[in-house]
RNA sequence: GCGCGCAUAGCUCAGUGGUAGAGCGUUCGCUUCACAUGCGAAAGGUCGUAGGUUCGAAACCUACUGCGCGCACCA
């Protein structure tokens, strides 16, 4: 056989790919032998906005390894791969390639945009899997599925009407964050803050003074608010007053409520329910009237009066201006403050009112006494639920305790149709498969509208379906069940749910994570995973985020193709904790890849020296003391590995196997081999055993050298290692009394090279030395021949105990009364 | 403001109450016939600071310092 010196893994991963996909071991049924205990995990699917980063490599990497890990250990296991629609990140995508083109969302009409979007999307998907394949995601691809799958967004449908049904969702006219640009509401979680330098305006109000970083929001001002323990306003409290302003006289009426600091500026504070969500709840608190002055277009209403048409922006510039020429501006201040931007498109987000869809969470659920909330946060406390780190846990109580009720609806076009129509009800029969009708209230309805909420579109005529669509992030909610068949009760979601363990990142803890618990206890009752392992952030070797405009971006796949997929993904697993982020560099991956080479030469000088038709032993028939060494250390090593694994300590097992692979098998017995001959069988046992405990690590090359191996050596359990079994962990076995033999021969070997190099005696030329061994005499003899191959002497003596010889250039005490001694040439 | 994390070799990081570890880098010597993507040898540490618990602490507890993150506030 021809085998290159070094590992080129451009030439075996696509083979390799290929061969795992043409046996179709990926997908659970067709794998051989019985298997009574199941593993399955859902891949968190990628968006379908282009292509997979460094944090994707990092997930693939983990959840392959335990996929296949639980493959060999005899597992039924299913890693059930797909992608997201993510609606607003997509729909922003294709946006600006129709900008760059002349072109708008408007311009082309919702058919003919979400064709586009759906082209893109297709495109984006097939580029994913050729990546995932790429870096040996054993994923099943005959369960592929796609959020806005046919059957998925059957279950969205389904439960939105069970959620109705039960009066979970509801529909009103809210405060909500609003997104000008992406011209739709976002969830809380979806709005971020950025610090920002601005200006605070000091703008007199009558007998106030007061301070603001908004004064067009003034226009939408209907009271001001002081602490009502505040003795300085007290006398105000209750009163209306008259007050100058831009648009005349004005009446505001003052109110006293807890939400003001009272030492925070002035202690007193502007109200505009419209446009803050504290300002919201103190108006309704105080039943104040609501004005909008900022539309969804970002721009000012006709509320505005003068000011209507102009965006936000040049609107405080021009009011700014117009109280500069009243005199009511008393001073002007720079000011940082936390900006909201939308997280798509860091466009500062308005709070304004709007009518929209809400999940209740604090509502009890009909029939069950407790709300999704506590559905959630009991999952975890009770430990259904296993957050792997425990500190998780705590955040996740936190934000359960903060949430508010869940903005479902987006007012983009991208994503599922919220299933509820409406028509004038004037005299239609009711339609044969209507749900529930009520009446609802809204600014965009009439009162007479009727409301259908169905998973099917009504029978009869004059329906109009909601034009807004869902939160990407409540389909997938539901995508460890959805995928399964549900609401059908088919035989994948019986086996396979609650899946075994769901691997992602922790920054979408609150997104995802925390929304797939609220929906998998409400509407199966059970959780929808019993293990989170949640991985940390990967940063550039500096510790900054990567990202495109810094330039810092490790791409994945370039890595992969410079120095082998399995180094890539090596990289991302060893020296890392679950939680905690990761700087990566180029120069860690370029080490495993050299890793990966110390292992196929390992079994390229197997496969050199072996006699043909070597048969690897069952049980291995050690002669020596290194074969004996060796298979203690190689139990052990099975043994820890698998603990490793089992607990989730995916590094500290690559870790124990590259150090056992590099340094005691390639260092030490390898070398051994060499010397003491006629180990075929032995090697072939454990390089065989090594390549099953590497495979979920490594699993290209690990699967090129088995192959290989099936050329070189009878024996092989399975045809494919994708399939090897793996080895039995048998309770650890010591046998301290070769560890210590062992120990010693290496020391004695150390030293005695240490010595020469003291001495500075040319590698190659043999030295002479000599031992006083006590208690190791007898080892020291037997060995002899070893030791003084490893060496380098021509000429080695051991005795009991004396001193040190007058002709010995250098010595060296390895333990009380063990020393090594080395003549001068 | 509340909460969480991190601080260990020059760098990046593991570390599970019992003799301080790895990779990279550094120094010295080697084309030793599996591998120079390599081999051999070595140097390098007050484990952030101060207390405490313990026979014994890098680890457990308390306080502090520095860095980072989340949430809340943000008039």
């Amino acid at each position: 056989m021809n085998l290159p010196k070094a590992y080129a893994p451009r030439d075996v991963e696509s083979n390799i790919e290929a061969l795992w996909e043409a046996s179709g071991f990926f997908n659970p049924d067709n794998l051989p032998g019985k298997r009574l205990k199941v593993f399955s995990m859902a891949l968190p699917p990628p968006n379908a906005t282009g292509v997979l980063h460094v944090g994707h490599a990092v997930m693939l990497g983990v959840q392959d390894i335990l996929a296949r890990y639980h493959r060999m250990a005899s597992y039924k296991t299913l890693w059930l791969p797909g992608t997201d629609h993510a609606a607003i990140a997509t729909q922003n995508v294709v946006e600006r390639e129709l900008a760059t083109e002349g072109s708008s969302r408007e311009h082309l009409g919702r058919e003919a945009f979400l064709k586009r979007v759906e082209a893109f999307a297709e495109n984006s998907k097939s580029t994913i899997r050729g990546q995932i394949r790429a870096l040996g995601a054993s994923v099943d691809w005959s369960r592929e599925r796609y959020t806005l799958d046919a059957g998925l967004s059957r279950a969205v449908a389904e439960i939105f009407v069970r959620l109705y049904g039960d009066g979970l969702i509801y529909r009103g006219t809210r405060i909500v964050n609003w997104c000008p640009r992406c011209r739709s509401t976002l969830s809380d979680d979806e709005v971020e803050y950025q610090p920002t330098k601005g200006k605070l305006y000091y703008i007199k109000y009558g007998p106030f003074t007061l301070a603001t970083v908004r004064p067009e929001t003034k226009l939408g001002d209907t009271a001001l608010a002081v602490h009502p323990n505040d003795k300085r306003y007290q006398r105000y409290v209750g009163k209306e007053l008259q007050v100058k302003s831009i648009d005349g006289e004005v009446t505001l009426k003052v109110v006293a409520d807890r939400a003001v600091d009272p030492t925070f500026g002035t202690g007193i504070i502007k109200v505009t329910p419209a446009h803050d969500f504290v300002d919201a709840e103190i108006g309704a608190r105080h039943k104040l009237a609501s004005r909008q002055v900022i539309g969804e277009d970002g721009r000012m209403t006709k509320q505005a009066g003068a000011y209507a048409g102009f965006t936000v922006k040049e609107a405080r510039e021009k009011i700014v201006a117009e109280l500069q020429k009243l005199g009511l501006i008393e001073k002007i201040e720079d000011y940082e403050h936390n900006l909201s931007v939308c997280y798509r498109c860091a466009t500062p987000i308005e709070p304004l009112p709007s009518l929209q869809w809400f999940v209740a969470v604090n509502k009890k659920i009909p029939g069950r006494g407790k709300t999704i909330k506590q559905l959630a946060t009991d999952a975890v406390k009770s430990g259904a639920i296993n957050v792997v780190p425990e500190r998780f846990s705590k955040i996740y109580f936190h934000w359960m305790r903060n949430l508010h009720d869940w903005t479902i609806s987006r007012q983009i076009w991208f994503g599922h149709r919220i299933p509820v129509w409406y028509k004038k009800s004037s005299g239609f029969p009711p339609a044969p498969r209507l749900r529930r009708t009520n009446k609802v209230q809204g600014s965009r309805l009439s009162r007479d509208d009727e409301i259908y909420v169905g998973v099917e579109p009504p029978k009869g005529d004059g329906w109009k379906q909601d034009p807004d669509t869902l939160d990407t992030w409540f389909s997938s909610a539901l995508w460890t069940f959805s995928t399964l068949g549900w609401p059908d009760k088919t035989k994948d979601l019986k086996t396979y749910h609650p899946t075994s363990v769901l691997e992602t990142g922790y920054d979408i803890l609150f997104f995802w994570v925390a929304r797939m618990i609220m929906m998998s206890t409400y509407a199966l009752g059970e959780v929808p995973f019993r293990t989170v392992y949640l991985h940390g952030l990967v940063r550039d070797g500096e510790g900054r985020k990567m990202s495109k405009s810094l330039g810092n971006v490790i791409d994945p796949l370039e890595m992969a193709a410079k120095y082998g997929a399995d180094a890539t993904r090596l990289s991302l697993i060893i020296g890392n904790t679950p939680g905690q982020d990761m700087k990566l560099s180029e120069a860690k991956i370029a080490g495993l890849r050299n890793f990966s080479n110390k292992l196929f030469n390992i079994a390229r000088f197997m496969f050199l020296t072996m006699k043909a038709g070597t048969t690897v032993p069952k049980t291995p028939r050690p002669r020596t003391l290194a074969d004996r060494w060796i298979l203690l250390r190689l139990e052990t090593l099975t043994h820890e590995v698998t603990a490793d694994i089992e607990a989730l300590r995916l590094s500290q097992a690559g870790e124990r196997l590259r150090a056992f692979t590099w340094e005691e098998l390639a260092d030490w017995y390898l070398e051994i081999a060499k010397i003491e001959g006629a180990k075929d069988a032995l090697l072939a046992y454990v390089i065989t055993r090594i390549l099953v405990l590497w495979h979920p690590f490594m699993p290209f090359l690990t699967e090129h050298l088995w192959q290989l191996a099936r050329q070189h050596v009878k024996g092989l359990p399975t045809e494919l290692l994708l399939i090897a079994p793996w080895p039995h962990s048998a309770p650890e076995r010591t046998d301290r009394k070769t560890e210590v033999q062992f120990a010693t021969v290496r020391a004695v070997v150390t030293a005695l090279r240490r010595l020469r190099q003291a001495a500075g005696f040319d590698p190659k030329t043999p030295a002479a030395a000599l031992s006083y061994a006590n208690r190791h005499l007898k080892l020291l003899q037997a060995e002899a021949a070893l030791i003084k191959h490893l060496a380098r002497l021509d000429a080695w003596e051991v005795f009991t105990t004396g001193a040190a010889p007058p002709n010995a250039s250098h010595s060296a005490t390895i333990e009380a009364g063990l020393t090594v001694h080395l003549f001068d040439k």
